[in-house]
DNA sequence: AGATAACTACGTATGCCGTACGGAAATACC
DNA sequence: GGTATTTCCGTACGGCATACGTAGTTATCT
């Protein structure tokens, strides 16, 4: 009934044995899981999480393709290892300053992590697999708002709000990113060159506000560094709106 | 230098052409593009994006795998052009009333288009495909707030704002839907299985406030519908935070 | 010492995927 | 009637995850 690559799975993620081996008759592996995971994490920082493959993972360990899978269950049970990896490759600082101060770090932390390593947004999270670094950030998350005025179930909203706006506004700036990188054509050479197509193809005048914003907007962003000045633009919003909240 | 399948698939999108063909001479299509793109929307909207295919594309429509890309350049510009086609099978209503509400309206349209399309979510999304019904929506989203005291550069992060928060919100609530329907585990059934391995695997007490927290949360989120709560909440405190900035 | 059980590493096979290429049949124009 | 054009499709290539069976290595037990 229970699926034993759950067990093995937790397991692994709470570092309670190196994998569902018990005897030591056989060979040593020659590798520890966490070279697999750190191989895994290589792999998926340099080609995102669609060309991320377990064939990928052997070769960088000099393994062929099957023998990884004596040291995880498969591909996905290896990407939740993978993020619980790198939630906690950074400590996370105590907390400090006023509530916006404290949620400022919050965000921040999540942006940061994103641009760290772009293949996170790419992860199916509904059901995560809970391991201690997951568990540790969602705690540190939590006691940055303890005592600030908010009920239990609004703590959890509020990390929730935040989450899903960094979120948003990180892939935005990731994917951006990525397409430049991917293609060579930088975002100002692709709206430059799209311009003259949709002018043949638009009826003009059609969308006059759009126009209007379009430009200003194209024009400060291509100056600054946009998505991120966006995301500074709605967190602020963000925390005015939970300012008055609690007030 | 310029990529003809670029120029082809922005007369698809505008249907300036139905095609690259000019001539009349060979045998007629046995369908219309977009018979082919409901097709491809109905593939995606039944199976995902990761299990769409060409290959099902032209099973539904009774075509050979290869026939496909007479009518379209490739997957992707199928999925650019299927994108365009669902972002507009809905009329947009005329905005009425204060801010509060035309924002509100705005961020419901989205959260009703992502659920009626969970693959929307899927698809990458930098340098969109731009199609007539792209550009009437953002047109759209711009005069909900037109006027009400942004500068122009400002109305384009109110949006982005709003859809970065809503894509955030929808997604969590979509994956767990998602995850739900495919497992055939509910929620709570996920986690009551989970519980009992946790707590072998974690130690206790290391999560105080996580675990007061997230007993409250469960509680409340089993009893009502938990990720359009939390969706409601977050929205409340954005527009909160938006008037603030206006006046 | 020899047998045996346990374990690692891996070869092979299956069934998916997108799409490049070329050929056969159908159609419309000269 | 011939020819250019276009649709439809068969085949092939290189990629993917992973199920299954096997050879070889090692620690333990007899």
């Amino acid at each position: 009934m229970e699926n034993p690559d759950v067990d093995r799975t937790f397991n692994l993620l709470w570092r309670r044995t190196l994998g569902v081996p018990q005897g030591s008759r056989g060979p040593k592996q020659r590798f520890s899981v966490d070279e697999v995971i750190r191989a895994g994490v290589a792999v998926a920082d340099e080609e995102g999480l669609p060309a991320f493959s377990m064939r990928k993972v052997a070769d960088r360990l000099g393994l062929k393709l099957m023998s990884i899978y004596t040291y995880v269950p498969g591909r996905s049970e290896l990407i939740g290892l993978m993020v619980d990896e790198v939630t906690g490759e950074r400590e996370l600082p105590p907390h400090e300053g006023d509530l916006r101060r404290r949620l400022t770090g919050v965000a921040e932390e999540m942006w940061d992590r994103f641009h760290r390593h772009p293949w996170l947004l790419q992860v199916e999270e509904s059901r995560p697999w809970i391991g201690p670094h997951g568990s540790g950030l969602y705690e540190w998350q939590l006691t940055a708002i303890e005592g600030a005025g908010f009920t239990d179930l609004e703590m959890d909203q509020v990390i929730t709000l935040l989450s899903s706006f960094t979120a948003g506004a990180a892939r935005t700036s990731i994917d951006a990113r990525r397409t430049a990188q991917r293609s060579g054509i930088s975002d100002a050479a692709w709206w430059a060159s799209s311009v003259p197509i949709l002018e043949r193809v638009m009826p003009a005048d059609s969308y006059p506000v759009s126009s209007r914003v379009g430009q200003v907007a194209g024009r400060e962003y291509n100056a600054v560094d946009d998505p991120g000045r966006s995301f500074r633009f709605g967190l602020d919003r963000i925390l005015d709106g939970l300012r008055r909240h609690v007030s």
